[in-house]
This record gives structure tokens, sequence and C-alpha cells, in this order.
DNA sequence: ATGACACGCCGAGCGTGA
């Protein structure tokens, strides 16, 4: 009986961050480490130092904006860079790959903006099209596992004041909405399989000491098909990395499967 | 609070993030 562990985490540049990534993977050595914001075109993605600590880098980025990575301790099986079908995304949000019989979907969800914009309409278009694609090419029975930087809370226990947040940015009823259709396809929250209470968040604000107040979202979730779900072990916020000097925004969270 | 901080943009503020 072994484990496999998968670790997400909103990086905000991983240029900025190398330091920081680095030294998180080197003392946990997880599995399999899904990046997003790396803000980073594809030929200037700082590949060596991950193929020093053993992974195999699959990425998928731009200038300046968005961009996603996902390394593996084992070669994929399959790479996807963006939707499977239709039209490119207009950014570099998605990567999905199978890999140890795992499908693992690495997300940046929009951002949004403000209600009320453009680019909050095609968040919500966007997680449909999401919806749409899992739902045809794969089946809840298999091993699934979607990760990512969800840009939504969707529980009151996920934001540290509901009643003042509720209908604001990553906490509207329609993004909760188009969340939870995604996750009627047959997925867990793999978080709240062990912890059910309030004040465990991923994201804390810059601009209002949030992490220092405990003032967060969680917005950086781990979703699991069933086998996987019941599976999973254990998930860890790690708080550790925002002490060090210039960290990234969002914590790194930790999900560990019996396999 | 129309705020804050941090990023990449190439060289200064601006757009963006959430």
């Amino acid at each position: 009986m072994g484990e496999l562990t998968i670790t997400t985490w909103n990086v905000n540049s991983i240029r900025a961050r190398l330091d920081h990534v680095s030294e998180y993977l080197a003392e946990h050595e997880p599995d399999i480490v899904c990046l997003q914001e790396t803000k980073v075109e594809d030929a200037l993605f700082p590949k060596v130092p991950f193929l020093e600590l053993g992974y195999e880098v699959t990425i998928h980025g731009g200038r300046a904006l968005c961009g996603v990575a996902t390394l593996t301790k084992s070669k994929p099986a399959e790479t996807h860079s963006g939707f499977l079908e239709g039209p490119d995304d207009r950014h570099p949000r998605i990567l999905n790959v199978l890999v140890g019989g795992v499908r693992v979907y690495n997300l940046y969800v929009p951002n949004g903006t403000s209600l009320g914009t453009e680019p909050f309409e095609f968040k919500l278009a966007w997680l449909e099209r999401l919806r749409e694609e899992i739902a045809s090419h794969y089946s809840p029975e298999e091993d699934i596992v979607v990760v990512g930087d969800f840009n939504i809370a969707l529980e009151d226990r996920d934001v540290y004041d509901p009643d003042a947040l509720r209908g604001k940015m990553l906490f509207t009823d329609e993004e909760k909405a188009r969340l939870q259709a995604i996750l009627e396809f047959g997925f867990t929250d793999c978080f709240r399989k062990h912890e059910p209470g309030p004040g465990h968040y991923t994201w804390f604000d810059y601009r209002t000491q949030g992490f220092e107040r405990n003032e967060g979202f969680r917005i950086d979730h781990v979703y699991a098909t069933g086998s996987m779900a019941e599976r999973c072990v254990k998930v860890v916020h790690d708080p550790k990395p925002r002490g060090w000097d210039t960290p990234s925004d969002h914590l790194p969270v930790t999900a560990t499967f019996s396999v």
C-alpha cells in the first residue's frame, strides 16, 4: 500500500516564486504538482530546477497572464492543453494529463473581475464549457482528480464573513451554481471529507493583511471521483510558505491518496 | 472605501488579479 500525493498551488508567477516552489517540492516531494498563474510563456518557463527534482514538466503558458504547469514524477500517458474540443480558450488555463491511471485536471478558472462585466459572463460560460467537456468525455467510474484555483468559494464555511461577502465576487449564486453543476458529475470535495469546520482558507488578500487576520477564502480545491475520493486520507492547506519572503497570495494544498 | 499589495509589462505607470 503506497501513497499518491497531489499538490495544487497558485504561485502568482513561477519566476518570482521559483525558490519557494523548489523548496516546498524538495521538502514534500509530491508525486504530482499542479501550478497556476505561472505567468510565463513556454519558452521561458524555468524547467531545469524541476527536472533536477525528478519531475516531468508539462506546461501551458503565455505572456504575463494565466498559465498552468503540471509536474509529475512519472511520465504522463496523455497530455492535453486547453479544452479538448472547439475553439481555443482565450487564455492558457487547463492542463489535463493521464498519469499512473489517474486523470488529473489542473485548472485556473477565470477570475471574473466584477459582477455585471464581460469577464464575469466569460467565467460562467467557461465553467459551463468545462462541465460539458467532462460530462461528455469521461465517466464518474474513472479515477479523475480535478484541482486548481477555482476562484469560487462554495459554502458559507469557505469564507471568513459569509453575510458580508454574499453576492460579491467569488461568492455569488451564479458562480456557485456553475461549480455545483460540475460537481454533480460525481465529484467529492476531498478537503471537506476530512474537515467540516469553518476557518480554513487557501487565499488571503495581500492588501488587507488577510493572512495575519485569518480572513480568507477557500477557493483552491481538490475534487475527485468516488474511487479516488474514497482513497483520500488527508488534505492539507500549508500556511508555511506564506511566512516566507514575498509569498504567493495562495497556500499550497496537498492531498494524499492511498493507492 | 473607487483603498490597500504584487505581478509582468521593458524602462512609467498601467492592467490585472480575487
